[in-house]
DNA sequence: GGGTACATGTAATCAGTTACATGATTTA
DNA sequence: TAAATCATGTAACTGATTACATGTACCC
């Protein structure tokens, strides 16, 4: 068993049944929208497809339950305990991976008309705004004075600063879209398309 | 011809294509690894594969070099040329995709012992810090003075301005690691992984 | 009791990644 | 001229996405 390749999922999914206990994809699809998926979309189905592939390896195991819903249980092992652990012994140092098509159509607005432009900069800054005032109001929701006693790294602790790290995102790129309107999106390189396109 | 599914890897070789005009997809490659490819990474296999199915598509062409190397050149076509204004021409709302594996780990950090915390947050910062230098370098050897003329939004301009994003990301990131290593990284929950395993 | 939103899943497809391989230049 | 690095590509695989589909609970 085990020893197949491990993605980022797997690792999701390892650690929210460690610590969550045993769960089905739904309960593992609701977990992550309220947090890491702010920023790192997981499709549903995936929580589906993935337990059971980290089954064939022998890290959690599945059960079905016996009810109108049948729903699938994935219970974690004592393999996937360690496969865990290992993981998050090992340090690594891939960068982070910043995809958006924002920035992508930002990187050619040279090629777009000045409208398009003056657009692009106007629905990033709404969609960012949007998604700060949600970081917002989610830490001010979850305050609760109890889960941050004195000293203690709670499980509520760590998942605050993982999402704070979103809000900081978001924080910069409000200033950044705001700062690309106002410096200006005026006339620049002749408006259309160059390259002499063949065909 | 056309109008299969088009991705944002499709429009960033018809942006290139379009901005640089024809090219190998080595050429792509290096444009890309020294922009875009610093937050968001491209591997060089698919600046083969992805110009080949947009050619499926009538959207660019293929040549090919006569001499040793034969060296595959791709040019954009008027249909590609659309596509992609019609692109910048649309807007979006996608939420940005922030992908971090050290992200993850703090997340589950609860799972770690202390020891572990502790190297993820030094890895973490090691790697922010030394991406914001290079960044800052980059920054330093291009600023060119004629390239920015007064009001006119050039190339370069653009492509200062979303590395500047990724700039301002590596800031927050950097700034963020710190803040979790001093605010501490001490004792938390018990150390062990809980979640009673199963098999 | 019909509509709507929530919940749960399967299956096919394909974009992206990994693995592999070799030719051309430069440098020691 | 050997080694190292740069340059160029093919092919297989699979994780992630898309499309599809249906059951269950709640609300008007």
């Amino acid at each position: 068993m085990s020893n197949e390749r491990l993605t980022p999922t797997s690792y999701l999914v390892l650690g929210l049944l460690a610590r969550e206990g045993p769960s089905t994809p739904y309960e593992l699809e609701r977990h992550v929208g309220a947090t890491l998926g702010n920023f790192w979309s997981f499709p549903h189905t995936l929580l589906y497809s993935e337990p059971a592939r980290l089954a064939g390896q022998g890290l959690v195991t599945e059960t079905r339950e016996q009810d109108g819903r049948r729903r699938r249980v994935f219970t974690i092992t004592e393999a996937g305990v360690h496969a865990l652990q290992a993981w998050l012994d090992r340090p690594h140092a891939e960068p982070t991976q910043l995809r958006d098509l924002g920035l992508l159509q930002l990187f050619f607005a040279d090629l777009a008309p000045p409208a398009a432009r003056l657009r692009l900069a106007e629905q990033q800054l709404a969609t960012h705004r949007a998604k700060l005032s949600a970081y917002e109001e989610d830490g001010r929701l979850e305050r609760r004075p109890e889960a941050s006693r004195r000293g203690q790294r709670t499980v509520e602790h760590w998942r605050g600063e993982t999402l704070r790290m979103g809000l900081l995102y978001e924080q910069a790129a409000v200033e950044f879209w705001e700062d690309v309107a106002q410096k200006g999106l005026g006339p620049g390189e002749p408006s259309g398309v160059e390259g002499e396109a063949a065909g």
